[in-house]
DNA sequence: AATGAATGAGTGTTCATTCAT
DNA sequence: GATGAATGAACACTCATTCAT
């Protein structure tokens, strides 16, 4: 019963920091293996496959981010806290790990249509948040697919300016401004100015 | 102005809807050439490679959709009203070549890093926008590039919501709610409320 | 519209005599290009994979011998003619091919199981001439597959042990006292003395 | 003398059930262990590589086969005897251990080779028979080799026909039937009907 | 100009064998 | 002795690109 070598770590980081850098296509499995350290073979015993280990890394930090904004937004009463928490706490996952964020946002469109229509996602999360706020008169009716678009477009795409380098600083700095930006957005989204 | 029906249009016809279905790296030239029932051959004719395909297809749009951007903006005098025409423009850009969006959007990470960093692009006439609304004083102070980040995101994740059928009906029909939510968003952004 | 180039000839006989000397499994696919003189890629324009190539082999041979066995048996009227005349063919097809029949004899165990089994087979052929001299009267009553068996056993076992070089000679030579080996055989099988 | 309930007695029983359905080169070690119980390099404790143990498996049961055969054409008298028990012999192994049986026949062609010229085989019991039946005056001349091919190949197709689901029963019912045909096929070999 | 067969380097994956525990 | 994780050399197959026709 030898105890764990470590393969397995090496590989999920390896494989996140290129599969970032250059997308899952194109890294090799031969690649990742060299930038963790082991054989190719030994990663075949931890994944079944090069898909098998994208899916993994993908679906877990994605379904993972999901269950703490859910518990984040049951600790926060009003719609104005819960959307300047989950957004603040989007900041925070981002820029702790930097890598792991650039290769799920790059990485996406190929493995999101995976996940299964039941699955709760981050987009569930916010657009409940939505939804609850409006059914508690908070703010004015609206679609919460919408509103969530919204929200989480702000607060993704400022984060792809700071992974291009249009924007400095950590990203958790901005976190209230982009809550703010966030709130207003969806409030104007749902009472358009006259 | 050759009135040939057109290798060219045929191979580029058919690369942008494999593009925008399976990605760049998952189609090969065979399908291409197939799906546009042309021979490989004749492929290579008009493009050095598959890489310069897609980047052709990707560069030529986006630097299309930068002018036109531009050429709006100056025919718009106050702030409201360019954002309101830059996204409807978008917007209507969305909605007539949706498959041209979604290959620009899957392959953004790959392609926008060979941008050389003069060409002008969409960010900047979105940038440029806000800031001389803050420089004619029609907004507070806010850093352009993140002003540019918050609009562009409620508008390209409301079309990504779109694509994956969170969102049904033209995108068109959301423009001037989008466009308020983006002014909004920016102008909390510049003065978050207290 | 270019003329052949020859490369599905080329690689049907060197598969064969590869697959001959040391079976499906034990040739890989870099020997059979190398000596076909192809390319592997090229290969794969005429075979999909290297499981079709020695299904195609395999079956082709096998099945047009199928064809052959039946035609010999109509243009002959009384089992020993019909016996004797199969039994020849056999022998004629060994000593004009015999790596194509060292490679069907030892991948048949791996290969006939795929054969759908309304295909119609060597077997069948031999397995209906005694069926149909049983109805005649010719012979005894005798169970036509055991019966197929026999004559079968007899030919294929003889042309293992020329394989192996403990007989030498043509096989045609032996064919007419292997028929009669065969009809002896088969009635005594038939008609067991006492 | 061991009495363990034996790390070399599954592996070899695993073998030779998996060796039988799919075939040597078809059969992974670490599909052996599994079916075995034993991890993989308990495995190699026993035999050094995948290949002695299956040529282990392989030779022990065709060299014993020869050492029985040989034994029991001792305690006959007469040609029709001794081969009737020798083909009775074989029939009951096939009943008693069809596995074996079938690894043996789909491994031959691969495995036969291996055997040195002087190791004494089923097939020198069989034609030291017909040899010595040819010298007692007891069958007419005949080449013993073509003789012995004769014998086996009825018995062995028989048994191929039954493990093709083409025959039904125990073997060893057919035994004397098939010793007939064995025997009426060696004297029509070696006196051809006029 | 067009074709599509051929190329050959590269890919993901398997697996017999070894060896630290 | 036993274990099973790790190795690394194959392997079958793909595909962007070339080029003879």
């Amino acid at each position: 019963m030898p105890r764990s070598t470590g393969v397995k770590d090496k590989v999920d980081e390896a494989a996140v920091g290129l599969f970032a850098a250059r997308g899952v296509d194109g890294v090799s499995i031969a690649e990742i293996a060299a930038a963790a350290g082991v054989s190719q073979g030994a990663l075949y015993r931890h994944y079944a496959s090069k898909e098998e280990l994208a899916w993994t890394l993908f679906s877990t930090a994605y379904l993972r981010t999901a269950g703490e904004l859910d518990d984040i937004r049951s600790r926060h009463r009003d719609f104005a806290g819960q959307v300047t928490a989950m957004v603040t706490h989007f900041c925070r996952l981002y820029d702790a790990d930097a890598p792991l964020f650039r290769f799920m946002l790059i990485s996406q469109h190929d493995l999101l249509p995976r996940l299964s229509r039941e699955q709760r996602t981050a987009v569930d999360a916010v657009a409940d948040t939505v939804a609850a706020a409006v059914q508690a008169g908070e703010i004015a009716a609206v679609d919460s697919a919408a509103a969530a678009a919204v929200i989480i477009g702000i607060v993704l795409q400022t984060a792809i300016f700071h992974i291009y380098g249009k924007l400095s600083g950590g990203l958790t700095e901005r976190a209230s401004a982009l809550a703010c930006a966030a709130i207003a957005a969806v409030t104007a989204l749902a009472e358009p100015p006259r």
